[in-house]
DNA sequence: TAAGGGACTATTTTT
DNA sequence: TAGTCCCTTA
C-alpha cells in the first residue's frame, strides 16, 4: 500500500514564478537536439514547416513514424482550430503528446508557450511523461502542462490581488466548503434538514461550474433553495471566502476568468505567451472551463481540443456535451478530425458497443472499426442473483486464471459503488486477490484532514477552518461553548480565531480550565511555528502530531481500523519529505488529491464505469445490468432522455474498455439497501447487436439450472428443473412456440412502477427477461425471450410466494409482471414466473 | 462534555 | 444492510 505513497509526487513550488513574470524568457533547449532550430514561430520556422510538413526530414520526425493518415493529420494540422473526435481506442493520447512533440520539435514554441489542458492530475501526469519520452529533457520546460484548476491557480497566484486575493490564498475542498455553508445557514436560521449544506454546495457547484456569479444567477434558480434565499447564500458564501482569503475549486476557474476579463493587459500577456492551446477530455469540460478556454483562444487560435462526444460520462457534473457538438461554430474555420480506427477491441467487442451507441440522439457520429480479428463474442449472462452473479464470475475468473490470464488484466465495472461488496465478499471467501480502485482518497481520511489542519494553522494562523476543525481534536475540552465564545470575540474584533483565542486567554472571559487548555493549544502554535524555521517539516510534523496528542488519540483508539490510520499518518509524514518546505506541500495538497500509488501485486480491480475511463484491460465483466441499476433510476427519473444517453454512454465507456473479452451479466434479484429488489433485464442489453453478442447460462449457477438446489440457501426452486435448463440450449420447439406465442403483445409498461414510467416505455419485445425461462436465448441467430411474455397466469387477489419476499397478495396485472403486496416485503414488481401459487 | 441510541438515507467524482 | 448525523442522557 505504501510503496509509492499516494501523495509522493511532488511538483514544482507554486511560488516559483509568482515573483517575476517569466514571460517570453525561452526555457533553455536541450543540447541534444540534432537540428538546427529556428526561433520559435519565426518566419524561418514557419516556411520550414511549410516546405516540409512533417516529412521525414523533418527533425525528430521519427516520432511521426507509426501515425496512421487521420493520427498524422491530427499531429500536423498545428495551426488554427482543430477538434479530433478520437473514439474510444483510437490513440487519442498519442495524438495529443505526439503533437505537443512535433509542435515542439519544429520550433514552433518554447516548451513554455504551450498550454496543455487536462483533467485529472493523472492525465496530466502521464502526458508528461510521454512527451518527455519523446522529446527528453524539454518536458521539464513546460510549466503549463496540467490540470484546469492547476493552471487556474497558477494564473491566480500571480495576479491574485487583481481578484481581491492575497497570493498566499487557501484552497478549500469540499469538506471545508460544507462546513462554512453550515455555519451560514446556521447564521440565516434556515433548517438544515430540509436544506442541507451539501446541497447548497452543490447548487453553488452546479452555478460556478456554468461560469455564474452570484449577480449572474438566474432569479428563478436562485430562489429555489431556502424558499428564495438561495441566492444571498451564495452572496454570502463568497464574502465569507474573500475574507477567509480562501476560494473553492470552482473559484480557480470563475475568478481566473474573471482576472482575464477585467484586465485585458492580463489577458493580452497571456495571449502573447500562448502560441498553442491543447486540451484533453474536451467532452468533459463545463461552461466555466469552455469559456476561460475561449479567452485565452482568442490570441492564436491555435486550439486543438480532443474528446469523444460518445464518452461524455460526467453531465452530472457540469459537463456540457454540446461544448464539442458546437466547436465548429464556436470557433469559426474549425477543422474536424475523426480517428475511428480502433487498435484495443476485437471485433465483436467494437460491433456490440457501436451497435449500442447508435442508439443516441444527438452525437457527432463515428464509426469505429478495427482490423483485427473478430475474436470472441461479447456474453450476456443471467442469474438468479446479485450473490450468483459474484460467484458466476469469480468462477470464471478462476478459470481464466488457470489460463494464465494475469488478474491485473481483468476488471469489474460497475454502475454504483453499492455493488462492489458482494464481489468483495466473494472473493475473500475465494482467496481471489482484488483491488478497490477509487474508493475513499487518502486525504479525505478524517486523519489526514486532521493532520492537515494542524499543519495548515501552522502555516497560515489565519485559516480560521483548519483550526475549528482540530481546536478539540483529540478532545481537550474545548467544546462547543468555548469555541462559540471564541467565534464571539473573533466576530466582534475581527480577528481571525487563532488570535482572538490567543486574546481570550489572556483575558477574565474563560473558564479557568478552559483558559489553561487553549492557552497551551495556542503557545503549542506558537511554539511549532517557530520550529518550522529551522526544522524540517516532515519532523515538525511528527512533533505536532505527537505533542498534540493526535498520535496518542488513536493509539488508544481499539477500533479495528486505528492501526491503519496510524499507519496512515505515517506515510502523510513520509510523503512530505520531497517538498522543499510545508507551503509547498500544503499546495500540493490542495490541488493534488487523487491518490494513485498502491499498485499492490497481480489483482482484479474493482471499480465503477465512471471510474474506468481512459483505462483498459484484457479481460471486462459488466455486472448488474438491470432496469433501476443501469440504466441508473435517478438518472433516469431527474435527467430523462439525456440521463438515459448518458447512461448508454457509460455501457459505451464500459464495453470499449475491454480488449479480448467483454462479459456482461444482469440479475433478477438484487438486495439493494438491506431489501431485495426484483428488477428487468436493462435495455441495453437489447440494443448490443445480436450478431456480436452470446448469451449465456450461469456457471456458477448452482442456484439455477445446476441442478443443486438448496446449496446456497434458496431452497428448492422450479427453475431447477429440468424443463427450463435442459439442455445446453433453448432452441427446443415448444419453446420457440412458447416464446413465439408471446410476440407482438404490448403490455402497458407504465403505472408507477420501480423500473418504468421515467418517460421511456419498457414494453418493447426485450430479448432478455427476469423470467426463469426467457433468460434469452440464441435461436437461430436470433435471440429471444420477452419480459412481456405470456400473460399472467395470476390475477388479482391470488395469494403467491416469492422465493425472496415470502408470501403475498398480487394487487395488479400487466402481462406477465406483477405488483405483489408481501406480507413482509411490502409492495414489489416481479415476473410471474419467479413466484408461485401458494 | 462525551458516549450511546435512534432516525435517516442511501449514484456516478475531479479538483 | 450500514454508515452518518443528531439528539438525548449520564
Amino acid at each position: 500500500m505504501t510503496a509509492s505513497g499516494p501523495l509522493a509526487d511532488p511538483r514544482k513550488q507554486p511560488h516559483d514564478s509568482a515573483g517575476g513574470d517569466d514571460f517570453d524568457i525561452p526555457f533553455d533547449l536541450p543540447a541534444d537536439t540534432s537540428a538546427p532550430r529556428p526561433r520559435p514561430g519565426g518566419i524561418a520556422a514557419r516556411a520550414a514547416a511549410l516546405a516540409n510538413p512533417g516529412g521525414p526530414s523533418s527533425p525528430g520526425g521519427a516520432y511521426l513514424d507509426g501515425l496512421n493518415p487521420e493520427q498524422r493529420a491530427a499531429v500536423e494540422a498545428t495551426e488554427g482550430p482543430v477538434l479530433v473526435l478520437a473514439g474510444a481506442g483510437t490513440g487519442k493520447t498519442r495524438v495529443l503528446t505526439t503533437r505537443i512533440a512535433h509542435i515542439l520539435s519544429l520550433g514552433r514554441a518554447w516548451p513554455s508557450q504551450i498550454l496543455a489542458v487536462t483533467f485529472t492530475n493523472k492525465a496530466a501526469r502521464e502526458m508528461k511523461e510521454r512527451i518527455g519520452a519523446m522529446v527528453g529533457e524539454q518536458v521539464e520546460g513546460m510549466p503549463w502542462l496540467g490540470t484546469f484548476h492547476s493552471i487556474g491557480v497558477r494564473m491566480l497566484r500571480r495576479h491574485a490581488e487583481l481578484v481581491g486575493l492575497k497570493s498566499g490564498f487557501t484552497i478549500l475542498d469540499t469538506d471545508d466548503q460544507i462546513r462554512l455553508l453550515k455555519q451560514l445557514l446556521q447564521a440565516e436560521n434556515i433548517d438544515e434538514k430540509r436544506w442541507p449544506a451539501r446541497l447548497l454546495a452543490n447548487t453553488i457547484d452546479g452555478w460556478k461550474n456554468r461560469g455564474l456569479s452570484p449577480q449572474q444567477v438566474p432569479a428563478g434558480e436562485g430562489a429555489a433553495f431556502a424558499n428564495g434565499r438561495g441566492q444571498k447564500l451564495y452572496t454570502d458564501y463568497q464574502a465569507r471566502l474573500k475574507a477567509l482569503n480562501a476560494v473553492d475549486f470552482g473559484d480557480l476557474l470563475l475568478e481566473s476568468i474573471r482576472l482575464l476579463r477585467e484586465n485585458p493587459d492580463v489577458l493580452a500577456d497571456y495571449h502573447r505567451r500562448f502560441r498553442y492551446i491543447l486540451v484533453d477530455e474536451y467532452q468533459d469540460t463545463n461552461v466555466a472551463q469552455y469559456l476561460w478556454l475561449r479567452l485565452l483562444a482568442q490570441g492564436s487560435h491555435n486550439v486543438c481540443c480532443v474528446g469523444d462526444d460518445d464518452q461524455s460520462i460526467y453531465g452530472w457534473r457540469g459537463a456540457e456535451v454540446d461544448n464539442i457538438l458546437r466547436f465548429e461554430s464556436d470557433f469559426p474555420g474549425a477543422k474536424v478530425i475523426r480517428l475511428e480506427r480502433n487498435y484495443r477491441s476485437t471485433g465483436h467487442i467494437l460491433g456490440a458497443a457501436a451497435h449500442l451507441i447508435t442508439h443516441n440522439e444527438g452525437r457527432l457520429g463515428k464509426t469505429l472499426f478495427s482490423e483485427g480479428e473478430s475474436g470472441e463474442k461479447v456474453t450476456v449472462t443471467g442469474a438468479w442473483d446479485s450473490q450468483e452473479e459474484a460467484r458466476a464470475i469469480g468462477e470464471e475468473i478462476e478459470q481464466l486464471q488457470h489460463h494464465s490470464h494475469a488478474l491485473s488484466q481483468i476488471a469489474i465495472l460497475v454502475r454504483a459503488s453499492f455493488q462492489m461488496r458482494e464481489f468483495e465478499d466473494r472473493f475473500v471467501t475465494l482467496g481471489l486477490n482484488y483491488r478497490v480502485i477509487g474508493g475513499p482518497r487518502f486525504y479525505e481520511r478524517a486523519e489526514i484532514r486532521d493532520a492537515l489542519a494542524y499543519l495548515r494553522v501552522i502555516a497560515s494562523p489565519t485559516d480560521d477552518l483548519a483550526f475549528e476543525r482540530i481546536v478539540n481534536v483529540p478532545k481537550r475540552g474545548l467544546g462547543d461553548a468555548a469555541l462559540r465564545q471564541i467565534h464571539e470575540h473573533a466576530r466582534a474584533m475581527g480577528l481571525p480565531l487563532v488570535e482572538a483565542a490567543r486574546q481570550l486567554v489572556g483575558s477574565e472571559a474563560l473558564k479557568p480550565k478552559v483558559r489553561l487548555t487553549l492557552r497551551d493549544l495556542v503557545g503549542a502554535f506558537d511554539r511549532w511555528r517557530e520550529q518550522m524555521a529551522n526544522m524540517p517539516h516532515h519532523e515538525l510534523a511528527e512533533i505536532v502530531l505527537d505533542e498534540s496528542g493526535y498520535t496518542e488519540m488513536w493509539q488508544k483508539d481499539r477500533s479495528a481500523d486505528a492501526a491503519g490510520r496510524l499507519e496512515n499518518l505515517k506515510e502523510l509524514v513520509r510523503s512530505m519529505e520531497p517538498f522543499e518546505n510545508l507551503v509547498g506541500f500544503l499546495e500540493h495538497i490542495s490541488l493534488v488529491m487523487d491518490a494513485e500509488g498502491a499498485g499492490g501485486g497481480d489483482a482484479v480491480n474493482i471499480m465503477t464505469l465512471h471510474s474506468a475511463k481512459g483505462l483498459e484491460f484484457d479481460t471486462v465483466f459488466l455486472p448488474g445490468w438491470e432496469e433501476g441499476v443501469f440504466p441508473n433510476q435517478r438518472a433516469l427519473d431527474e435527467q430523462g432522455r439525456a440521463g438515459l444517453e448518458e447512461e448508454r454512454r457509460l455501457a459505451y465507456v464500459g464495453i470499449t474498455r475491454a480488449r479480448r473479452r467483454a462479459k456482461v451479466f444482469f440479475a433478477s434479484n438484487r438486495r439493494i439497501h438491506g431489501l431485495w429488489q426484483s428488477s428487468v433485464p436493462s435495455r441495453f442489453l437489447d440494443e448490443l447487436s445480436e450478431k456480436d453478442v452470446e448469451v449465456t447460462e450461469s456457471r456458477g449457477g448452482s442456484g439455477w439450472g445446476g441442478g443443486q438446489s438448496g446449496r446456497y440457501g434458496y431452497g428448492p426452486s422450479r427453475f431447477d428443473e429440468a424443463q427450463t435448463f435442459g439442455g445446453s440450449s433453448y432452441s427446443t420447439p415448444g419453446w420457440q412456440r412458447a416464446q413465439n406465442a408471446g410476440r407482438g403483445e404490448s403490455h402497458s409498461g407504465g403505472g408507477g412502477g420501480r423500473f418504468s414510467d421515467s418517460g421511456f416505455s419498457d414494453n418493447r419485445p426485450s430479448r432478455y427477461a427476469a423470467t426463469s425461462a426467457a433468460r434469452g436465448r440464441v435461436i437461430e441467430g436470433e435471440l429471444i425471450a420477452r419480459s412481456s411474455g405470456s400473460p399472467s397466469a395470476f390475477k388479482r387477489g391470488d395469494r403467491v410466494f416469492h422465493q425472496k419476499f415470502g408470501y403475498g397478495e398480487v394487487m395488479t396485472v400487466e402481462g406477465n409482471k406483477l405488483t405483489v403486496q408481501f406480507d413482509k416485503a411490502g409492495e414489489k414488481k416481479v415476473v410471474d414466473s419467479f413466484v408461485q401459487a401458494a
